[in-house]
DNA sequence: AATTACATGTTGCATTTGCAACAAAAATAA
DNA sequence: TTATTTTTGTTGCAAATGCAACATGTAATT
């Protein structure tokens, strides 16, 4: 779990507050389907409330990237780089799930009375989006598969506060969102396997951090 | 220039407020000078007033990226994601610069009396912060050399609304910024002039689009 | 239960990239 | 001006990665 929600710094009363002014329908998709085709004018937000959901650029070249993931709680929107209006970006279901849409416009515009629940949710969201791009950087910023890896690794770790750790994509997907080939990414696992770099006991995993450190 | 700076929103008497009541000392730096070692405990932020810096991570195995810089303007400050013990990020002066420190606590709380200026001003630097970082994603997460110096250069002209652009980086700098060996990258450029992909005169470059999109 | 779809695991081979090393040019400092 | 540092440009070679293709295993659907 990440330390940081969207609702952190707001209570009960003004969670409830929020859905009511902000939060527009709730949706149920199936794995697999495209939830925003996402383009510069996209103007909504999305509270996952159930399931999980991809960040997805195609690029002109056909391949694939996962530029982020959405678990329970997690909201996603709007992308602020200027995209290349040659690559495809979307957010698709990963497994079945439950979406409430949010409208970015009423989360940018101030209202009248208690504008404070804007701003807090607003900086969360920020916070949070800022931070996940940042630990995306120091993985994507290494320059062998095993350093996007072991750095992906001790991210999770980090995070669960643990140094056991699962995996929470697959690892196709996973290769998709380290930007690199699968079949390249699997092969340096099995290798990092043998040099027990990585122990793996079922679906959890550990780094055996006195076999790589320098 | 980017469209929005960080006092986007703010009008001079709130940003010579500001300047009161967050900003500390401004200090000149030299040339190569270490002007804030990070680390998860540092809580000052930099506006540059004159020059330019590089936000620079030496990983464990010694690699060099740049992972931000910053020109006139610009404010530089904490990283939000966890920072792995084993790199070093820090603050340099790629030339020699003035800058004015602001304290990050002073800047998260709200004061008593007139507290939208802080909000304006950090949600101001959240979304420059994340425009750049995502930015950098969408480059760093293509696949080859090439596809990321296009990337690059096509930010650069969305940012100047131009076909022409200069390099804010020198090429050193650059092949750290994009996380690639530079004597590939410069093979690579080599390659891109005789198939006309980059054109240049002087220290002006365009892209040929004609010769690279599918 | 059978079929389909998807994820994992594996390999040979071509290409790309990184590394090391050096020369030349340009910028900076003494 | 001269010396020193930094940047650019270049190359051979080794290593890493991507690509294509396929086998196997597992989960989902009909």
């Amino acid at each position: 779990m990440s330390k940081y929600s969207p609702f952190t710094n707001l209570n009960p009363l003004e969670i409830s507050e929020i859905r009511h002014c902000m939060f527009s329908e709730t949706r149920i998709y199936k794995k697999g389907d495209i939830i925003i085709q996402m383009t510069d004018k996209s103007d909504v937000l999305g509270l996952v409330e159930s399931g999980t959901a991809h960040l997805v650029r195609i690029d002109v070249n056909g391949n694939k990237s996962i530029m982020d993931y959405y678990e329970v709680g997690d909201i996603f929107g709007k992308r602020l780089s200027p995209q290349s209006s040659y690559d495809m970006y979307y957010i698709k279901a990963k497994e079945k799930c439950r979406i409430t849409f949010i409208n970015l416009i009423k989360l940018l515009s101030r209202c009248d009375n208690n504008c404070t629940k804007h701003t807090v949710l607003l900086n969360n969201l920020l916070f949070i989006t800022l931070e996940k791009s940042q630990m995306h950087l120091d993985i994507l910023s290494q320059r062998t598969i095993r350093q996007k890896l072991i750095t992906y690794f001790e991210h999770l770790c980090t995070r669960n506060d643990s140094d056991l750790f699962s995996l929470p994509l697959s690892l196709s997907d996973l290769a998709d969102y380290l930007s690199v080939d699968r079949s390249a990414m699997m092969r340096e696992i099995k290798k990092m396997k043998t040099e027990e770099i990585i122990l793996q006991t079922a679906d959890k995993f550990s780094l055996n951090k006195n076999r790589y450190s320098i």
